[in-house]
Order: structure tokens, then sequence, then C-alpha cells
DNA sequence: AAATAGTTACGACAAATGTAGAATGTAATT
DNA sequence: AATTACATTCTACATTTGTCGTAACTATTT
């Protein structure tokens, strides 16, 4: 079974998210902690959306033992993921307008100092190379 | 009726593109044009999802006279959208990830040397601001 | 051992999305 | 005046997405 990357809904992107960020394999209520102030999901409603992932190839959930909390991991990463969605739709949106969105991102405070320092060296680099 | 903005599904926000491209009310068969290659959908697919735009406030239809083709264009803009776009699950992918965004798109060359440009006067303005 | 609390799996269902056929109406062509 | 060629609107339908309720099972508490 190859690694099939699919466009992801908000939903089940909200919780690849979280588990990229994570870095290791959490609990569901680990993911409901990090969910808290944005969603108000169900506790099932959250299972299913993980399920779906797990269908989708997107995560891994390994059970540790009946009645013991499962623990879920990413399968794609988050580079895998952006890679494939800068080849749709969305890329060419964001390549469209990619000044106008780092502007809105930083207006509200979303773009930390070290994305501007990367973007600043990236841009260097592509300089250098023109 | 105020101006409500919503997640647009792929579809819709690829003929979105294609209208804010135009900048101006455009027919169906323009919009045909412009899908070659990257869409094939058929002549209704087409018109109904401008009909679902129509229906969410984001594109205006006028009717040429009967049995002439209709024109459409935008009403809400690119900026808008992403404006919005920016403070949704999106917005965080993209701004945890920019700069691997932007080298992507420039890698596959979806960036233009305008818009690169048009990034490093940002960056020197925000700086300034530090 | 009965009750309670916590966990996941399964089934469900309305709404949204992807995609188009059929119906209907005008315009141009024969 | 038929026929043909387009255009648009309406209807349709399988999938996917958003969100749970229930069932079933284990662990803990009483």
């Amino acid at each position: 079974m190859e690694k099939k990357i699919v466009h992801l809904p908000n939903s089940e992107l909200e919780l690849m998210m979280i588990l990229w960020e994570a870095g290791e394999p959490v609990s569901r209520a680990y993911i409901d902690e990090k969910l808290k102030g944005r969603q108000s999901w169900g506790v099932t409603t959250v299972l299913n959306l993980l399920a779906r992932l797990v269908d989708k190839g997107f995560v891994h959930s390994e059970q540790q033992g009946k009645g013991k909390s499962n623990f879920y991991s990413a399968i794609i990463s988050e580079e895998e993921y952006l890679e494939f969605e800068s080849q749709s739709v969305l890329g060419r949106l964001c390549a469209r307008s990619m000044t106008r969105l780092v502007t809105n991102l930083y207006k509200s405070k979303k773009l930390d100092q070290k994305e501007l320092d990367d973007l600043q060296a990236f841009l260097d680099e592509a300089k250098k190379g023109e």
C-alpha cells in the first residue's frame, strides 16, 4: 500500500495539525486537550475523525491493551502534505497571493520571528540562484 | 445581506481563481477555456458550481438576454477570501510552515519574480517595525 | 459484585460536494 | 418551418464530511 496523499477536509486537518505538532504518539485525551478553545467536538466525533484518518492512511493508531486509550501518530508528515497541497488549487492560490497571505498572517500574529527569519534566509538563497 | 464568507470546496475555489484572475465579467465559455488542462468538467458541472457560488454570495451572474450566455464575476475579492482563510485551520497550517510552503512553490515554479520581490519588500517593512 | 467512569468501535443521518442527465428555451442554419 | 447548436436551470445521485448516539468492554470505586 503506497502512500497516497489526498486533500483533507478542515476537521481532519485540524487533528493532523495536533499530531504533527506533538511529534509523537498521543492519546485521544491529549488531542481533546489541544482542541480546547478551538473546537468543541464530542468524544466520539474526535474518535471518528481519527478513524477516518487511519482509513486514509494518514494516521497510525496503536492499541495499548483493551480498555486503555489508544495512541495516535501521523504517518504522513506535514512536509509531505504541504508538498501535496502545493500542487493543488490551494497551492496556486497561495502562490498568486503569497505576499498578501504572509501579510495577513503577520498582522494576526500567526507568524513568529523565526519563521520570518527563515523566510529571509530562503529569499537570500533564491537571489543567489538567479 | 452582509458579506458572509465561508470556506469553499476545491471545485468552487478553482472557479473563483479564474474569476479573480479575469478581473471582469466573463462567460462560461471563457471559464471552460481557462479550465482546459486542469479539470475536464462537463458544461453542466461548471454551470452548477457557478450557481452554488451565486447562492453563497461569491459570484454575480448577469444575463445578457434569453438564449445568450451569462456573464459571471466575483463579488468576494481574493483579498477578502484570503483574509478569511488566514483565520482558519489553513491559515495556521501555512503560518506553521510558511517557509516550507514558499520553498515548495518556488521549486515548482509557481512563484514568479514579482512575488518574491514583494515578499522581500514586506520583510524589509516588517523588520523596521520591530 | 454492583455501580460508575473511562475507552473505543459501530451505526446512523443530515448537509455538503462532485458530477452530470434531462428539460427547456433562444438563435442560427437549412 | 424544421433542424441543429448552444445556453441555462432543474433534478438527481453517489460520496464525503460534520456530528453524534449506542453498544460493548475494561478499570476503578463503593
